[in-house]
DNA sequence: TAGTGACCGGATCAATGATCCGGCGGTCGA
DNA sequence: TCGACCGCCGGATCATTGATCCGGTCACTA
């Protein structure tokens, strides 16, 4: 009743301290991103909203669309801030096969570290930290020999091998602390062995009977896509040299 | 002002005909799954509400959730029911690899087919026509002789395969009918020619410079996986072989 | 004929994404 | 030195959405 309107000059215990006198500096967007990466891995995706964020940052949620046009935008460049942990390789490691295979270990390994990620992995994604790696994976493949037909092959091969990885074991893997996803496991287990008699291989050698070893199936997995990539490399040369050879004869 | 309350027995022209004499029948599970299914197709994920639902189905939006506890359930039954166009290789088809080869394919043609389940991939897929068809996969992988370090491995592989290879389409694809995904994909070119010295692999050789051929490239690494499997299993075999023969030795 | 239970929906609640519009305070040019 | 501009902030508010309360209708049965 005694206010003159919203934000007029009450008492100045009601007022906000002048911005110099605060302690957090104004807010950047980077601020706000590396907040939203912090609140994400601390209480999942469902429960980052642009008012929690806000009030995590000691702001108003309104304020934070001054920096960012929409939520959208808040998951895309937190979803491309994470891939900021992932070392590219230099040119020390050995051969082509041990870059990639860093990369993509690295990649997989930000991904798990971050569940809530692998939701978030059905946008596109053009920030500078993915484009970086993928340009890392291009170069070196390239580099390696592996020519057009196969080259996009492989780079997809790769991503998609590592995506749908990441998305598959997030979704089935119980972070040691949340419940709810053993619950899931649990229950999942359990209806299977209750319809056993419908999927009889799936209950004895499926997954869910005893979670696997992820690392090590996704392990082989990889070394088959190198394998056949590499066989790739074997052809295409065999056939350059071969058409190169019939063309100088 | 009539109305002496909410569904109170007004005007015979306000109350909705009886049961009896509708057209449609007492909406099941499945016709609210079916429409579901049907709304996702036309309009995308994002456009899914229950009351939008309710609407096509000639129901009011809390009707559904007499069949149903929460909206997750619609989406859940909806993936699960697209499963359904999934065909089951019969016994006919010739060796482990058409068969599972078959099974893959099919799998990410429905994928394809409804765009917005690639967004849902990140949930637990449990329902009927995905564990029938899981099921086939482990039968047929267990028929060919693949042993359990490879078993878990290859049905992971192609698994997180067909899901991350269908993931990534869809984000990337944009139907011809619908203008956003051409906008994106036409602004991600742009933004990668723009950025071209940072990235020069990738202005060149990358993917979005000129939309590659999916479906190639899909086989292309199918095929890898199938043969890193296929040695698997003769490793396998040669070191049970092997192993029985020091054993008999 | 009275009662039971399956099925339906208007009104309503809380949470959320987004916007309007006004306000503060530092800075820059005169 | 002063006043106008501009980057930055936020209270109040709106529309939408998922979900629930509670009462109503109807077919069927005893």
């Amino acid at each position: 009743m005694a206010g003159k309107g919203p934000g007029s000059a009450g008492d100045v215990w009601l007022r906000p301290p002048a911005r110099a006198a605060r302690e957090s500096p104004p807010l950047s967007r980077d601020r706000i991103v590396e907040e939203a990466v912090a609140l994400l891995d601390e209480e999942g995706a469902d429960r980052l909203t642009m008012r929690r964020l806000a009030e995590r940052l000691g702001t108003g949620s309104t304020t934070l669309y001054w920096h960012l046009k929409t939520k959208d935008d808040v998951l895309d460049l937190a979803l491309d801030a994470i891939f900021a942990a992932v070392e590219i390789p230099g040119d020390d490691v050995g051969d082509w096969r041990a870059a990639i295979t860093a990369l993509i270990t690295g990649w997989r390994a930000v991904l798990l570290d971050h569940p809530w990620s692998a939701a978030l992995l059905g946008r596109p994604m053009l920030g500078p930290n993915v484009l970086a790696r993928s340009e890392f994976l291009y170069a070196t493949l390239v580099g390696a020999g592996v020519a057009e037909p196969c080259l996009t092959a492989a780079a997809y091969g790769l991503s998609n091998y590592v995506i749908g990885s990441a998305l598959m074991q997030a979704t089935w893997t119980a972070r040691a602390e949340q419940a709810a996803g053993q619950a899931t496991a649990q229950a999942a287990r359990e209806h299977l062995r209750a319809t056993g008699d419908r999927y009889p291989v799936l209950a004895t050698h499926g997954p869910l009977v005893a979670d696997g070893d992820w690392d090590a199936s996704f392990t082989l997995g990889l070394r088959w896509l190198l394998d056949g990539i590499q066989a790739g490399i074997q052809a295409g040369t065999a056939a350059a040299g071969e058409a190169s050879a019939s063309r100088s004869r």
